[in-house]
DNA sequence: TTTAGCACTCAATCAATATGAATGCTAAAA
DNA sequence: TTTTAGCATTCATATTGATTGAGTGCTAAA
């Protein structure tokens, strides 16, 4: 389809500002893109795509400039889909190991998306409440203290280290973990809490100081509440000029990312992809763009770009929605795979 | 002791321009400080300590800035030793509470210092090769995958997530790994790897698909290799009038941060404090100040302070020498106790 | 040894001025 | 009706020059 003439000129204007970082003026505009009218003309057209609030002036006198709506727009309707062979092929090197787990995966993916759009890569794990416990194992160490790893379902550990009651019968210990292990199993994170309530008592009649330990797990638990991420190439951003100079915008775009919280407030929702360009006050002049991916076992999480509102949407959205598509099709395979073995093994 | 006129001179100009990060002049310095000289007489002063190397000239007619070596001589002989009360209070908060681990009561007296200096404050884990491995278990998942847990012996935990051989016998597996936990327990990380070769044929005895677990295993003992450490209050350096303006600078030094190798290579040192003051070119007005801490059971790990070489150092090595000592004393008392503990035993 | 005094340096500030890239508008050309 | 040429206008960005003031070094007197 063609686009009206209007469209094209925001289509130039919005890559040529993505490429230089400085506002564009008609002249500018006619010059590198060798457009066949007059500069006056494209004023009036960049007239109108103001007045829709398309785009911006810095000063009255100045060139214009996308607004947080007119990046909107051209992602919505202007961009180029196209995919840099370099991330096909690093994808491809990755899926092809073989015997790595989901995790792995999906953060050597991220990690190559962060340095093929020099943006910032957020991988934000799945939901805490959608996992469930798998097993609870206390290991002694020396100095009277001992380490409890929790395992979940899908893989995540979580471990507290904490300082043994004295004189405490190890033997009695390990009866309860195997007591406390066959009652917790598949208990979803989120009733954890509750559920330690209920084996409290148990916990009583086995240890004489018992408090240390429920106190361990329960501080655990916590944790498992809080989100999980994984961060690459947070420093690449430091080349983007926008940050470069303006200590004020680096420190708010660096909070953002330390907040795991914060983050995931701007990447939930249901969509497959989601794009928040410069939206919140605490997001002015950044852009985040994250994508939902379906793991194995029912699970969901999402990878998330984040960079300044001048970013190469063309390139990062291109590469972002071609590698949650291929994971989703590995993962798709891996669990179609089983499921057939699962039937050869019924058969025999 | 009192000290020379020169050395009281340079004390003032390193005092005042840590305050207000501008040269000082000997103007300046007569009227805040009180001197009972002409601004002529410091400057004769000044031009000494310039001609020590001590001070620098931003500019010909600008007032004087201590240089490297300024600062290395202020810490030495010229700072003043006292220790902020509230750092006494919330340590205190801190070391009181009942049955921590003595990695959560060292990165949260960590805290503290990243809190109370307005500075990085970076632990560096005791040092890979001091720690025995005490145990691993391998948890079946979901998914064809199972994830393997390394414990050592300080209650450090590494964990990988594999893919399941297909077919594998679960009972086999458990059964090598009962074997293999027997023949490593108290191997030392940094061995790990050669008695992982000798226990590979006992693992291709057990199980037929042996490769995918023996990979699992050797890739977690290369992250046991990798330096671990944990990092506080790196947000409050951009707050740091050096730093805010200046992207290069702020980049210099958040990489600094985020490699463990790098950062691990300025503080070691046999000393139990080091202080390192822009000295390297990847540390070109940065200071480091790291100190040793003696764990439980031998172990050592650092705590490092870092920040612009325009610092207040009395108050950071102040800090920093307390929280150590006191922290010290505290396992001291904890191992003492443990000892004791023991022998009652015994006679019973 | 210390100080007063003086010439000198140089970053920082400010106002005046020029430059030029952009705009909007109008009227003529297509 | 659409496009363009032309022109006045705006405003950030240099550029310049003058002024200020904090600082220095040096010298000669106290």
């Amino acid at each position: 389809m063609e686009l009206t003439r209007r469209d094209q000129i925001l289509k130039y204007i919005v890559e040529h500002f993505i490429k230089t970082a400085a506002p564009v003026g008609s002249r500018t505009l006619i010059e590198n893109y060798e457009l066949p009218f007059s500069s006056a003309t494209i004023r009036n057209e960049m007239l109108a795509l103001e007045q829709a609030e398309l785009l911006e002036k810095t000063h009255t006198s100045s060139g214009r400039v996308p607004s947080s709506k007119g990046y909107q727009y051209y992602v919505d309707h202007l961009r180029n889909k196209s995919v840099d062979e370099r991330i096909k092929q690093q994808l491809q090197v990755i899926l092809s190991q073989k015997a790595q787990s989901v995790t792995d995966i999906i953060q050597k993916s991220s990690e190559i998306l962060a340095n093929m759009t020099k943006l910032a890569s957020v991988v934000l794990g799945p939901n805490a409440n959608q996992e469930k416990l798998m097993s609870i194992q206390v290991t002694p160490l020396e100095n009277n203290s001992a380490t409890a790893v929790f395992i979940t379902d899908s893989g995540y550990v979580e471990n507290k280290t904490f300082v043994l009651p004295k004189n405490i019968d190890k033997e009695a210990l390990a009866d309860c973990m195997s007591l406390i292990n066959r009652r917790i199993k598949g208990t979803p994170v989120s009733e954890l809490s509750s559920k330690m309530d209920a084996i409290k008592p148990i916990l009583e009649d086995y240890i004489t100081e018992h408090d240390v330990v429920y106190q361990a797990f329960t501080q655990a638990f916590i944790n498992f509440a809080s989100e999980r991420l994984k961060l690459y190439g947070q420093d690449s951003l430091f080349n983007q000029p926008e940050f470069a100079h303006d200590g004020d915008k680096l420190r708010k775009i660096l909070t953002l990312l330390e907040s795991p919280k914060l983050l995931k407030g701007f990447t939930q929702g249901k969509e497959a992809m989601a794009i928040k360009i410069g939206e919140s006050e605490q997001t002015e002049d950044l852009s985040i763009l994250s994508s939902k991916l379906k793991m194995p076992g029912d699970k969901e999480s999402r990878i998330a770009l984040v960079g300044p509102t001048r970013m190469d949407y063309d390139r990062a959205l291109s590469a972002l929605e071609y590698v949650t598509q291929m994971l989703e099709q590995y993962f798709e395979k891996l669990t179609d795979k089983d499921k057939k073995e699962l039937k050869q093994d019924e058969k025999k």
